[in-house]
Parts: structure tokens; C-alpha cells; sequence
DNA sequence: GCCGTTTTCGGCCCGACTGTTTTCAGTCG
């Protein structure tokens, strides 16, 4: 059980209620999965401590079915439409053009129930002759589902593909018949997958904008294309929107490109509430338009404080940007340095030299060189011989480097909560990261008590990605986090942000939970060769998304002040 | 089915594009 097939449970019901024209119940359906799926926490846990309804668009109705699916395994709703409808809702649903009603038309004239079916039906060319279908509808159904069959459409990690959107981007500046040109969506949010692009322009010449842009050599396929809107599969296999808007648009366009759809829609009521209307023209009394030029002017006047676009998730900001306590969250040119870096004498690709001067190409002030210990085997991790030779190393480095060099270590920690290196080696460390990277499928609470013995030993600094998840590859590990959360305060140990794509860990909600204890962090980008110093930029990301301040971060201090944190 | 800065009842975001339609339904974001 999990919260994702919870997820999915409720999109299936929703679907199946869109087919049955029932009015609004799919929309509830589909907000309480996207809450559900969001969730940093299981969802049994939320069960058990009694606080289903207090999550967002779970009332008493929803709130039973979950409780009917923890305790039986099973959802008498969800059941008895499933088995009225017997189609492959989830399959259908990441086939584009394919929604819950054509699906259903395609099940009941022509028996379509999955994927294989849709497929020789396509083959068989039954499907154009059926009424509200034509020939076309049948091709674009071949097409998309051969794309679904290609590459199961999944998000792409930002700190992957950041650097060719914002190429594609000044390409657009540069050469297009823009005015402007800027990146929107959940990009500008900064979030940590996401699942296209969404790029917005202005221009007195949209239709030549437009032509323009589908013929950037980016551009793989055309999938609409208008005088407002376009979208395009770009040859990294991800959708693309541009969106043309005049310049008195521009704001309210941004705005409402970047999302997300809860802080949109929340935004929207509150112009309904006032007597106004908000659409990504702008911001209307009647049909006079009363802002839109700016974001600025459209949240001023709905009466609230602009809001960075890193925290328009609903998550209190709106609330908080309407009392005036949104928080300043830490700037990204704020952060001095990475806390989190690797060379080849460990497990990386490049050499200590190389790393210190591509870091110093970066502009950090300081840098943490933090090889895995021993224990690590795998990755090649030293002993206390070979980390003093290569502290000497490091010493002699810093009398001619330009940044400050600082020693450190990703310090195994062991099955039992101690460590693998001996105190005297750590003494003479300026940072010290605790990681657990075996045997993390201990019971929680014994893994909790590891992880909160090597806290409390007084030789770590921080706990390097603390969850352990890996996007798409690992769950993160079960632990009792409020414990930790409290050890750390209590010990005055940091919470490592870890920039690196796959990891962003701790995750953003998280970190505004642990930011509430009175927790410091500090930011990594674990890169293991030169390039990868650029994921220090995700992990201020994740810190700015989790509502940090520049106090909040130990990467805005000047490195002697690093130095002195207590351990 | 959910929710409350009009409301415990009566609303629920809204516009673009496409295809198969003679005026709109379905899908998407």
C-alpha cells in the first residue's frame, strides 16, 4: 500500500464519474489525489494519528475510503465502478488526446479495454468510422500511442535540463521577433522534476514568433500550434508551450504560467471575492483591465505581497503574503560556497586541483572537499592514513588558492550509530557530514536510534541527504523524523541539503517542516566531477522552496565562521 | 464530494486548440 496507489485509485474514480456526467465529483476526487500524492509523510501514518480531514480536499466521504482501504485493502467505491467500467483508465490516461470519455466510447462501440486492444483496433482502421471520430482523430491516437509506447512520459530531473532551457531561451531572445522572452512554470518554481516547459513571450508579430519557434532546431514535433499558443516536443523528449501575450499582459501571463494550478486558483477566488476577474490577460473590473502589466501590480492589487515564485505552491504563502509575513527567503547569490564535494581519491572523477578551480569558476568563496570514509568500500573510501596525506594535501593547496579549501568528510556511519573514523582524524576536519548508506532497511526505529546516536556523538556536523530517496529509484528511508528533527536541534547537528538531481534531499516540504524546529542547514551539490559543482544552484532551490532565510543557511557564512560550528 | 473573508447551502477557474462539428464536446494545462 502507498500513498501513490491511493493516487491513482481516486484518478480512476474520478475518471469513471467523468463518464458518467456526474458533475464535480471527479474534480474532488482528482484534488484529493494530488493531495494525497504530494504528501511527504505515508499516509497511514496521517491515518493514525486521526488527521485525514485537515489535508486539503479530504471531507468526510474521502476521508472513509481511506480508512476502508488501510484497514481491508480494499475501496468498496472504487470497486464497484471498476468493475462496471473494466478499462485500463491509468494506461489511457498517459496517452494524450485519450481522456476518460473517448476511452469509454472506445470500450463500449469496439470492446477497447487496455492498451493492446486500442492497438489492433488502430491497426484494424475501426476507429475512423466511428461516429465523433475521423480519420484524423484516428492518426493522432496512433501517433500518441506510439509515444507512449516509446518513452513512458516521465518527468525530467531540473538540474539535468535547466542549463538548455534557459539556452533555448536566450536563443529566442536573441534571434526571435520577441520583445521578451522568459521561462514560466514549474521551472521558474524551480521544482525538482518537472514535466515540460512553459516559455512566454511578448511580440507585435505572434504568427512569426511562432514560426519562429517551431523551426528552432530543438524542436522534434509539432503538437498545436496558434497565434497565442504553440507546443512542441523538443529533442530532449519534453513538451514545450509558448505562450504570446501583448505587454500589457505580460504580468498577469507570468503569473498565471507559473503556477502552481492551487496557488492560481486560490488567486482567482480571492479576485472573485473582490469583485474582479483574473485570467492570464489580467486582472478585470467589468472589461476594464485594472493591472496586468506587471506581477507586481496584479498581487498588489488583490492585496497581496509579490511572492517569490520558488513558494507559490498553496502552502500558507498566500496567507502569509496577505499579512505581510512572508519570509526573505535566502538568495541564491547569497550562498558562498558547496559543503558537499567529492575528488577522485575517493569515488569522483576529477582531481583536487581540477575541482578547487572549477569551483572557483563558479564564483564560490569556499568549498568543502568531503571524500566518503573508509567504510564505504565501494567507493573507494579513505582511511585516516590516506586522509591526513590528503588533508597535507589540501593545506598546501590553500596557500596559493584564491578560495578557501575547507577539509572535510562524508563519515559512514555504521550499523550500530558510531562511526568509521577515529575522533583524533575528525578533530582536525573543518566539516563533517554523517551518512548512512548501508543496511538502511533496519526497522524505523532501530534505524532511528542510529541515526540519532551518531548525532548526539559529537562528531558530525550535519546529516548528508538525510531521507536517502532517489527520485525514481529509491524510497526514502522509514524513519521517525520528528525524533530526528528534535536531535538535531537538540545537538545543534545541520540537515544537509543535497543539490545532486536525483537525491534533492531533503525534499522542500520537508525542510519547512524541520526549518519549524529551529534547524540549520547546509547546502551540497555532492558532485563527484567538475560539471556537477552547477547542482549547488538546486539545493538553494530546495532551501528557498522550504521557505529558508539566509540565517537559516550555514553557506552564507564566511568559511571561519564554518569552521567554528560546534561539534 | 469539498468547502466557507458573502455561504452549513450553493457554488465549484477558465481559456486555447482540435476535430468533427454546423454550434460544440473533449482534452489539456
Amino acid at each position: 500500500m502507498s500513498n501513490e496507489e491511493i493516487a491513482q485509485m481516486f484518478l480512476d474514480i474520478a475518471d469513471f464519474l467523468e463518464i458518467e456526467n456526474v458533475q464535480w465529483e471527479p474534480r474532488a476526487y482528482r484534488k484529493a489525489a494530488l493531495t494525497i500524492s504530494s504528501l511527504p509523510v505515508d499516509i497511514k501514518q496521517i491515518y493514525e494519528e486521526g488527521k485525514l480531514m485537515d489535508l486539503e480536499g479530504i471531507g468526510s466521504s474521502i476521508s472513509k475510503s481511506i480508512e476502508e482501504y488501510i484497514k481491508t485493502g480494499r475501496m468498496s467505491k472504487y470497486d464497484s465502478l471498476s468493475k462496471k467500467y473494466p478499462l485500463d483508465l491509468r494506461a489511457f490516461r498517459k496517452i494524450q488526446g485519450m481522456g476518460p470519455k473517448r476511452a469509454y466510447a472506445l470500450y463500449k462501440k469496439l470492446g477497447i479495454r487496455s492498451i493492446n486492444d486500442l492497438k489492433s483496433a488502430l491497426e484494424s482502421g475501426k476507429i475512423r468510422k466511428l461516429e465523433g471520430f475521423g480519420e484524423k482523430s484516428e492518426m493522432q491516437l496512433k501517433h500518441n500511442l506510439e509515444s507512449f509506447m516509446k518513452v513512458k512520459e516521465e518527468r525530467k530531473m531540473l538540474g539535468y535540463v535547466i542549463d538548455y532551457f534557459e539556452a533555448l531561451a536566450r536563443e529566442m531572445r536573441k534571434n526571435g521577433p520577441f520583445f521578451s522572452v522568459e521561462i514560466a512554470g514549474s521551472t521558474r518554481r524551480m521544482k525538482e522534476t518537472v514535466g515540460d516547459l512553459d516559455i512566454l513571450a511578448t511580440s507585435d508579430k505572434p504568427q512569426k514568433g511562432m514560426e519562429f519557434f517551431t523551426g528552432m532546431k530543438q524542436v522534434k514535433e509539432i503538437i498545436v500550434k496558434g497565434d497565442t499558443k504553440t507546443s512542441v516536443k523538443l529533442d530532449i523528449g519534453i513538451n514545450c508551450d509558448l505562450r504570446i501575450v501583448e505587454n500589457g499582459s505580460f504580468g498577469a501571463a507570468m503569473q498565471y504560467f507559473t503556477g502552481n494550478k492551487d496557488h492560481n486558483v486560490k488567486l482567482r477566488k480571492i479576485a472573485i471575492s473582490k469583485g474582479l476577474k483574473l485570467n492570464e490577460y489580467g486582472l478585470f473590473k467589468g472589461s476594464t483591465s485594472i493591472a496586468g502589466a506587471t506581477e507586481e501590480k496584479v498581487y498588489e492589487t488583490l492585496g497581496l505581497k509579490w511572492i517569490e515564485p520558488e513558494l507559490r505552491e498553496n502552502t500558507g504563502e498566500i496567507e502569509a503574503a496577505r499579512k505581510g509575513t512572508l519570509p526573505k527567503i535566502v538568495k541564491y547569490e547569497e550562498i558562498l560556497g558547496d559543503l558537499h564535494v567529492h575528488t577522485k581519491d575517493s569515488d569522483g572523477a576529477n582531481s583536487l586541483e581540477e575541482m578547487v578551480a572549477a569551483a572557483e569558476g563558479f564564483g564560490h568563496k569556499f568549498i568543502a572537499i568531503t571524500n566518503h570514509s573508509k567504510g564505504l568500500r565501494i567507493a573507494n573510501g579513505l582511511d585516516e592514513k590516506r586522509f591526513s596525506v590528503f588533508n597535507n594535501k589540501i593545506d598546501k593547496l590553500n596557500e596559493k588558492s584564491n578560495i578557501k579549501i575547507l577539509k572535510g568528510v562524508e563519515l559512514e556511519i555504521l550499523k550500530d550509530g558510531s562511526v568509521d573514523l577515529s575522533a583524533g582524524v575528525l578533530k582536525n576536519m573543518d566539516f563533517v557530514i554523517g551518512a548512512m548508506h548501508q543496511n538502511t532497511n533496519m526497522p524505523r526505529k532501530e534505524l532511528t536510534n542510529r541515526l540519532i546516536r551518531a548525532i548526539e556523538s559529537g562528531l558530525i556536523n550535519t546529516v548528508a541527504h538525510p531521507t536517502g530517496r532517489k527520485i525514481g529509484e529509491r524510497a526514502p528511508f522509514d524513519l521517525d523524523y520528528e525524533s530526528i528533527f528534535e536531535a538535531c536541534k537538540k545537538n545543534d547537528v545541520l540537515l544537509e541539503i543535497d543539490g545532486f538531481p536525483e537525491r534533492s534531499d531533503l525534499p522542500f516540504d520537508m525542510v519547512k517542516l524541520a526549518k519549524v524546529y529551529g534547524i540549520r542547514f547546509s547546502l551540497g551539490s555532492d558532485a563527484h566531477r567538475d560539471m556537477q559543482l552547477r547542482f549547488i544552484r538546486m539545493a538553494g532551490a530546495i532551501a528557498r522552496r522550504g521557505w529558508l532565510e539566509k540565517r537559516d543557511v550555514v553557506n552564507t557564512m564566511d568559511y571561519k565562521d564554518i569552521q567554528r560550528l560546534k561539534r
